[in-house]
DNA sequence: GCCTTAAAATTGGGCTACCCAGTTAACCTG
DNA sequence: CAGGTTAACTGGGTAGCCCAATTTTAAGGC
């Protein structure tokens, strides 16, 4: 195997001149992903198959090893491709969505996003409220409880960290018993509270923030989901205001 | 510098003996991200804050650089670190997710899973189209029903690819000009395509497909959100009798 | 003294070259 | 031809290096 060719033109970082902006500065795996997904998409590969191995590809593409394996793993943790340790890597998926596509929820930190994570969070939550109370057992329900109890004797601080709101909803998810449910809702939840949380509702109205979760819990410990749904969909309304007020 | 801690003990896929599972093999970039998960859940660090450099964590817990660059990858991707080359790394989120919560929405692939994501689907696509009836521009609306035209004049393997089924839920959602929502949207679609479209719906009910599908589209075109939720509705339950008759 | 500017230390991006252990496949016996 | 042994291959992990962008520091100049 002659390795005479060596073009060697990696480490392309061109010109670059006028660039102002913050530069992206687009990683090399990523291109990489995005020659993986030429492979899937080109039908080259399909689902199941076993991609062609560290080395193969490092030297079709002309990348090190420890590049390649930074791009495996971002599909990895996605589930799109599986490593087995001295058995090979393969294609667990259909479809490889773009680098970009890729960083799951990032979002920006506006209003408006704020405004259409509060909506995707109301589709879902409702829905999960509804859920819990059709099957919540007597410890989920205590788990649902909890928060809302701790919510009467407690610092302004620990309310700003957000745990209290962030607990009660996650475990009305949990609740469900739908993983995948509680999974979206924990991924909306925790991009909720990095986005705009402590801005939203003002540090003395704890009392209407356990007047909204209260009757959610009610309903759902009732076993009634219509109740639940409704509760849950009156606390998203009405948090709404303060969200939309702010503006 | 005494090396002498030594505590982690790498590499250690140790007796395995009677187990007959596939060994999920937890990887040493997982176990950076939950150290790193410590740091921050300790308060060490707080949104904002720079991490140590690369050397300084690598000799701290005595992994190679590489490991290091991929658990910050994947916390990278999913933007809650930034790196600046040549400036170092910043935490932008306030919370790090466990990595088992990393892996989107990894799924298994049996049919409870299928329903929970249904399920979701349900949630959040419903609410899609009455979003879509209230915001649909024109060309949006053509971008919902050309896939409904294709589906008269259509082989069954262009079917079984699950193109037109996946471009009429895609359309919906973006018509909802809610870009989080179509992201939740467009990763449910995609999971749900590789979880278990193929054994849905039986290669001969087109029609019903259709009869299924066109009611929506009529009420999104007539801007009535009300009836486009009903009609999602439907269309779901619909198909939720097929796919659990499957059972 | 204070601001500007140039040099030096630091940092992440990337590469090459290794070693290791599990897996796979070829091969060689009986 | 079956069965077991071995050799090749594969991904996981490590070490050490270079490069360019970035900070930080120090040297000048006013």
């Amino acid at each position: 195997m002659a390795k005479t060719p060596r073009p060697k033109k990696n480490r392309k970082a061109p010109p670059d001149p006028a660039l102002f902006t913050p530069i992206p500065s687009v990683r090399l795996y990523e291109t990489i992903i995005e020659q993986i997904a030429a492979l899937v998409h080109d039908g080259q590969l399909n689902k199941g198959d076993r991609f062609p191995s560290e080395r193969r590809l490092q030297e079709q593409w002309r990348v090190s090893r420890p590049v390649l394996r930074e791009a495996f793993r971002a599909l990895e943790i996605q589930g799109i491709v599986e490593s087995r340790p001295g058995g090979g890597r393969y294609l667990r998926a259909g479809r490889i969505p773009h680098p970009a596509e890729l960083r799951g929820l990032r979002l920006a930190d506006d209003r408006e996003t704020l405004l259409n994570l509060w909506q995707v969070r109301e589709a879902v939550e409702v829905r999960a409220a509804g859920l819990a109370a059709a099957h919540a057992s007597r410890a989920q329900l205590a788990a649902i409880g909890r928060p809302l109890r701790m919510l009467e004797t407690m610092t302004p601080e620990a309310y700003r960290r957000g745990d209290v709101n962030h607990d009660f909803h996650a475990a009305i998810a949990r609740a469900t018993g739908n993983p995948v449910l509680e999974q979206v809702i924990l991924d909306l939840l925790g991009r909720f509270h990095e986005t705009g949380f402590k801005d939203l509702p003002r540090p003395d109205d704890w009392s209407g923030l356990q007047a909204d979760h209260q009757p959610v819990y009610d309903a759902i410990a009732a076993g009634d989901p219509g109740a639940a749904e409704n509760a849950m969909k009156a606390h998203f309304a009405s948090l709404r205001q303060t969200l939309e007020g702010k503006r």
